[in-house]
DNA sequence: TTAATAATGGGATAACATGGGATTGTATGG
DNA sequence: CCATACAATCCCATGTTATCCCATTATTAA
């Protein structure tokens, strides 16, 4: 599961740490297929990345398996994801060099920033990372009371 | 599996690297019987290629088995796609050589864009599958939120 | 303090995509 | 049956890019 917030630098040669909680959580779970890496995607919601371990796709093929061949929201999917991630594998020092195109889409320069969110997780520049941050947050406060009433514990 | 999307050059031989990523899918993948290349074929979707390795034609195969021998749809899909596909070997360095007929259907012509949709892929002119990305993301960004809530929550 | 895990920098090495020539194979006609 | 022409395949050479490997520093744990 991946969990917290890490920031790491991002060198010239365009590679960055994959926090090491990221890593072991992607080899507990690799297992299944031995792909020691992560893969990431553009992000449908905004200028940032989202990634996970292999497993993430192979789930994600799962779900694709379900719905009829002409299902336009399969293809969709096939296209949005598939067809725009990579896989990028780690070095002995646990980095993934993230190709140019990643750069600009996210508009990642020297630092980057790693979220935590279960079984996916994002990467942003770290500045608009914060302003994000802010505004969600800042609605999550105006809309507690309702979490508060609406469930019990299982806040997500 | 096949990830990602890439564009290789087509040379005068009509020789055309496949992505090493690809390669590396296709013989982990080919345990179960060794032909060292790509399956392609025509698609019935519109002006581009789909392919994959020969363990897809495998899986197609047996889903085929599944339906009785007068079936139409059975014969149709035989039709389809056994009998317009071709099986391509790697050479030395991973290319193989796309057949002329497949040139005209695809309309390549100097490079080729391979993208990588899962259990196969679809190779394309990059021209076109450019038109084709841009409608698709399109597409799907506007029911991205139908699309979370379709896929068990996190899958996006 | 010492050892162990992480993150990071940089040089050496290997892999990949690509072009061109040489060789083999295959179909066709004599 | 052999000879020829054409095309397909193999093989090697190249530049570029990515990856491997080692060294250094910082942080944490024993």
């Amino acid at each position: 599961m991946f969990l917290s917030t890490v920031t790491n630098n991002l060198d010239a040669k365009g590679r960055v740490s994959v926090p090491a909680d990221f890593r072991s959580t992607i080899s507990n779970d690799s297992k299944r297929s031995p792909f020691d890496g992560i893969v990431i995607w553009p992000s449908l919601d905004g200028n940032f990345l989202e990634g996970g371990g292999i497993s993430l796709m192979e789930d994600f093929q799962a779900s694709l398996d379900l719905k009829e061949h002409y299902d336009p929201e399969r293809s969709a999917l096939q296209y949005a994801i598939f067809a725009s991630s990579r896989q990028l594998a780690f070095d002995g020092g646990g980095r993934v060099s993230l190709p140019k195109d990643m750069h600009e889409f996210a508009n990642l320069n020297g630092k980057v920033t790693f979220v935590g969110l279960g079984r996916r997780f994002e990467i942003w520049n770290p500045k608009l990372f914060e302003e994000r941050r802010e505004s969600i947050l800042t609605l999550a406060r105006e809309s507690r009371h309702i979490l508060k009433t609406s469930n019990s514990g299982d806040v997500r």
